[in-house]
DNA sequence: ATTTCAAAAATAATGTACAATTTGGGTTGC
DNA sequence: GCAACCCAAATTGTACATTATTTTTGAAAT
C-alpha cells in the first residue's frame, strides 16, 4: 500500500522512490522530535556530521530546511539549538487544527462518494481489527483514514499545513501508550463521523472532528504531564 | 519605532541588530516571494550564487531553508524551483487566516486593556492621517495594528503562522496599488474593530477581524487578475 | 534521408576538505 | 580587581571532487 498521495508527494522532500537510505535531514528531525535530543539541546555542527557519519555540508543544510521547519533555532555565529517540542507547543497545534480540521472537514462532506465512504469504512474495519495491537500500524492506519478526507482538498497549503502537524504529532505520541478511555474514543468518534458524512451532515462532521482532534490533544498533553512528573520523581530519588 | 516584538525577534532569521547587510536567505526570499524571480522558476546555486555574489554554501542553505518555509520545491539530484505564488497560493492562504485570526482576535478582546484600546486608536490615528500617501508606510503602520493584536497572543506557533503570512501577502500586494473601496473598507473596518474591542464584544470582533481578512484577500487576487489580463493583452498584441 | 539507440560530453547537484571569522573564556599584567 | 589580550572552539564562507542527470552526437537500421 505505496499511499502515493498528492500530500505525501508534496511533502516527500527527498524523492524516496526506491528506498533509499534515510538522509540526514530525516534522520535528524526524527531524532528532534522523538525526542532523543533533549529541547534546547546544541546541534554543533562537528558532532552531528561524526554521528550520523557524513560531512558537514549536508549537516548543515538539514539544519536550515529543519529551521525553515521551525524544529531548530538559530542564533548568527551561534549555532543551532532544538525547538523544545513541549506541552505548550503540542496545544499550540492543536488549537490550529481545531480551528482548521472541521474546515477541512465541512469541505470534504460536500464531495465525497460512495466509493471514499466505502474506503473509509474499510479503513475503519481494519482499525478496529487490529484494535490498537500494533501501535505503528495504527498510526499508519489512523493517519491514512484521515488523510483520505484532507488529502484531496483544493487548498494545498492547508492540507500540507496538517501533514506537518500530524508528522510532529505521531512522532511524539509514539512515546506514549494509549490509554484504554482514549482507544474507545477514537473508534466511537470515527464511527461518527463516518456517519456524518454519509449522512452530508457537514456541521455535524465538523463537531465531531473539534472533538476529535481536542481529545486527542489532550491525551497527548496528559500522557507528557505524567511521564514529567515521572522523570522528576524518579530523578529525585 | 524598533518593533522588537515577541513575533519579529522570533521570526528574526539572522540577527540583525545593527543593520547588517541583507543575507543571502533574505535577498532570495524577497526576490521570490516579490515575483522578480518567475514562478517555477529554477534555481540554479551556481547562477545565484554568481548573482549574490557570494560562494555557493550560503546559495544552498538558503535553498533548504526557504524549502522548509514552502517558498522553494526541492527534487532529489534535480534541483531547486521557485514555488509558484498564484492566485491560488493566496487564496488558500487568506483561508487558513479567516480562521485563525478571529479566532486570535476573540481572545485579545478577553485581555485587551485601556492602555491597548489607545494604542490601537493611536495608530489608526497616524494611519488615517497618512491616508495611503506611502504605501510602504501604509505597510507599515497596518502591519503594526494587526501586530498589537496577534503578538502577545499565547499561541506562538499561530502567532508565527500568521507573521509569515502577513509577509507574504505584503510582498505581495506590494506590486498593485489598493482600490479606493478598499481604502475605505480597511478604515471603516479598523474602526469598527477598535469599537468592538472597547465594547469586549468578542464575536462582533471575530466576524469583523474574519470580514477584513476576506476582503484583502479578495482585493488581492483581483490585482493579481487584473495584471496577469493585462499582461496577456499586451503579449497578444 | 530519417529515425533510433547508445555512448560520451556537458551541466548541475551533492559531498568533502579546508580557510577565515566570530565568539566566549581564561590568563596575564598592571 | 579589572582590563586587554590571546587562545580554543565553533560557525560561516570558499574551493574543489564526486556523482547524478540531461543533452548532444554519431553510427546503425528501417
Amino acid at each position: 500500500m505505496t499511499t502515493e498521495s498528492p500530500i505525501t508527494a508534496g511533502m516527500d522532500t527527498t524523492g524516496n522512490e526506491q528506498e533509499q537510505p534515510p538522509s540526514v535531514y530525516e534522520l535528524l528531525r526524527e531524532d528532534i522530535v522523538s525526542g532523543a535530543l533533549e529541547p534546547n539541546a546544541r546541534l554543533k555542527v562537528a558532532d552531528l556530521s561524526k554521528f550520523y557519519g557524513t560531512s558537514t555540508n549536508p549537516v548543515r543544510e538539514a539544519l536550515q530546511q529543519l529551521r525553515g521547519e521551525g524544529f531548530v533555532v538559530m542564533e548568527a555565529n551561534r549555532g543551532a539549538r532544538v525547538r523544545p517540542i513541549d506541552e505548550d507547543f503540542v496545544r499550540d497545534i492543536i488549537e490550529i487544527e481545531v480551528l482548521l480540521e472541521p474546515a477541512l472537514t465541512r469541505w470534504f462532506v460536500g464531495v465525497a462518494t460512495h466509493v471514499d465512504i466505502e474506503a473509509l469504512e474499510a479503513m475503519q474495519e481494519r482499525i478496529e481489527e487490529l484494535d490498537f495491537a500494533d501501535a505503528r500500524q495504527h498510526a499508519r492506519l489512523d493517519t491514512a483514514f484521515h488523510q483520505l478526507i484532507y488529502d484531496r482538498h483544493y487548498n494545498r497549503h492547508a492540507a500540507e499545513l496538517w501533514w506537518k502537524h500530524r508528522e510532529i504529532l505521531r512522532a511524539i505520541s509514539r512515546r506514549y501508550p494509549t490509554s484504554l478511555s482514549r482507544r474507545q474514543a477514537v473508534l466511537s468518534e470515527h464511527r461518527q463521523l463516518i456517519e456524518a458524512i454519509r449522512n452530508q451532515d457537514a456541521e455535524e462532521a465538523a463537531a465531531i472532528v473539534a472533538r476529535h482532534v481536542q481529545g486527542s490533544g489532550h491525551h497527548i498533553i496528559e500522557q507528557m504531564g505524567m511521564a514529567n512528573r515521572d522523570g522528576a520523581r524518579r530523578r529525585a530519588s
